[in-house]
DNA sequence: GTTGACACCGAAATCGCTTTCGGAAGATGC
DNA sequence: GCATCTTCCGAAAGCGATTTCGGTGTCAAC
């Protein structure tokens, strides 16, 4: 039952060298268009595949690409890292590409796994994501000369291959927004700033606030983790500011939704005495009462432009600076983001002005 | 500055063979101690890694498995997927095995995945999820003789290792839970029954009606999709019915939190007219108003099991069906679980006697 | 002093494919 | 009719490891 496996039965088959058969199938042009069609046939007649590692090992090249999957720091189920992935190994197998995926526990242990990709080589390209506002990897993975594309900038993505979001022009946006719709006293929730994408979005901020000639409070510059109870717990330092914020900009919508409930407790409703804003574009957020205003970007697309670019980065067809992209965020009008109230909280004093005996839950 | 790689280094560096460096690399045991040790030491000193493709190719083993990511028929952005990938890419990486991700986008080309796997064998062996209630890919993994493990079990998973929840349970237990509340007319919204997971839980609810004595009213199983507007559309239809329930089983919480949004638009609130219980233990679940009750399962680990299954089967160190485990969820009581209210819409003609006039929306 | 037994290591085959190089035909030019 | 291209294919050398097999050298035993 040992069947002899590989291209020596179908030379054998068609006595022809296991050479010939190798070009006939790899298309090279010193092979006459019949004996390829011969060769073909029974190719795949028999189910023939090449032997990935043999191919590999012989042709020096991997035709694998990792991602480096984000480090579970805070418990950010990414609810988009399925589609991104899928996104990416539907275009890579189109061409035959692996998609392998890398979980580093801690940074060492991404280093370490950067090293060995470097020194074996079974992997031709990464693709990061999640990179903070000074990011090692960057100058790591360029001393390594391993070809990368990243999902987000950094101080460090100058020379490098990059997809990215505008979040800072989405959160100028946002504030201008807030602002055009009479806001005076806009504050801001964010993330840590060691995370890019929360710089950005808190100096997008800061950027709108000027552009309204508007004023950026003390205290209004909150930061939090990136969870439902970070949201609440910043949202509830706002509302204890002697001028409270009449309107937020979330960095996400996580957090946004966790703002909401501190608003709430607080007696307030959501998009009445305080609006705000969140980013992503969750779909939950629709069905929130009232429903949350957001930004949408569109990463849909995300997973399959960061391999193609990255392809072309390892096949050496284009430098890491000719991919550089910056998508924009779209605003999503919903229910959050409303014309101040008048008579709204002016100062502690005026707190508790509605009741929390209200019902709620999802929006009608 | 084309420095020569590999084993051949650091065989010429200790005057040794490749043969020899190769063997006290991989610990054998007719090689010293003290030259293991000098062997060992060259090598990270010159951060030696061999190469992945060499190494499989020679040896006959991949040292790869794959995750066959379940097809976006619906836009089910599984949150977990990427918890449950992680957890496998990082037991894996503890072996020193990868994950590879496949991606097919339709049946066919999942057989033609597979087809190609058999055959090029450099994955050695796969991980599916989302398994039908008729699943063939049993059978046809079976015989081509792929080492598999299942996330979640079939009608053909008999003789196969998997993982699954043990979801007939579960919704016997929700129901049961719901009767000794006290309600009789208990429905269920599920999901296509092509989905396995979906008949168990639809069987579930049915066996737990049972138990309880409970009739099964007409038109009380309903299905949809899985998504907000799926359960939305579902419980209109359970509303719409002559006697409404007065409970729901949902077989998601993302299905649970459109009904209760179907039970707001029909002037009710969820957890007073109508209690409903969902399914998945979603966090955000409990920010809504009332809070979702559900049932949670212990995903945390899952990825990791399944890892670990699949190598020991891989290895030939057991058989598939000494690997089938079976997790219990657990009832996360919340808001919307509550006893049966007296005068509570028995029929059509006491619709809308509570107006939808109530704020809402974020838990307090 | 021969004989095993044992501990260590090198030679060489092998894994299955790619790719360079050269050579045999056949076609073409003059 | 001879030199010169083309066309097309085979031989053979890798790719970088693993693994089998055999061969030393040493040491205890009879």
């Amino acid at each position: 039952m040992e069947e002899p496996r590989g291209l020596k039965v179908i030379a054998e088959r068609l006595n022809l060298s296991e050479s010939t058969v190798s070009r006939a199938l790899n298309d090279y042009r010193d092979i006459s268009a019949r004996t390829k069609a011969r060769v073909r046939d029974v190719a795949d007649e028999l189910g023939y595949a090449p032997n990935t590692h043999a191919r590999r090992l012989a042709s020096g090249k991997s035709d694998t690409i990792g991602y480096v999957m984000p480090m579970q720091d805070g418990q950010l189920t990414e609810t988009f890292l399925g589609e991104l992935m899928a996104g990416m190994a539907k275009t890579l197998a189109g061409r035959g590409w692996d998609l392998m995926v890398l979980a580093p526990h801690s940074a060492e242990d991404e280093l370490a796994m950067f090293k060995k990709i470097a020194s074996a080589r079974h992997v031709s390209g990464l693709i990061i994501s999640r990179t903070y506002s000074n990011d090692p990897r960057f100058r790591i993975l360029q001393d390594l000369d391993i070809p990368f594309v990243s999902h987000g900038r950094s101080s460090d993505s100058q020379n490098a291959a990059w997809l990215d979001v505008d979040n800072e022009r989405a959160f100028a946006q946002m504030t201008a927004h807030l602002a055009s719709l009479g806001h005076r006293r806009i504050a801001h929730i964010g993330g840590a700033p060691v995370y890019n994408f929360a710089r950005q979005r808190a100096d997008g901020w800061k950027r709108g606030l000027r552009e309204a000639g508007l004023e950026l409070f003390a205290g209004y510059a909150e930061t939090t983790e990136l969870s439902f109870e970070g949201g609440q717990a910043a949202m509830e330092r706002l509302l204890a500011l002697d001028q409270p914020p009449s309107a937020v900009c979330c960095v996400s919508d996580v957090v946004a939704i966790g703002a909401m409930r501190a608003i709430r407790q607080a007696g307030y409703l959501p998009g009445r005495e305080i609006s705000l804003i969140g980013y992503d574009g969750l779909e939950i957020g629709s069905l929130l009462d009232p429903p949350l205003t957001t930004m949408s970007q569109p990463l849909q697309s995300a997973g399959s432009k960061l391999a193609e670019m990255l392809i072309t980065i390892v096949e050496g067809k284009s430098r890491p600076t000719d991919n550089q992209e910056l998508f924009r965020a779209s605003l999503v009008r919903r229910g959050t983001a409303n014309p101040p109230l008048e008579g709204a909280p002016e100062s502690r004093g005026t707190h508790r002005q509605f009741t929390n005996s209200t019902f709620g839950g999802i929006e009608s």
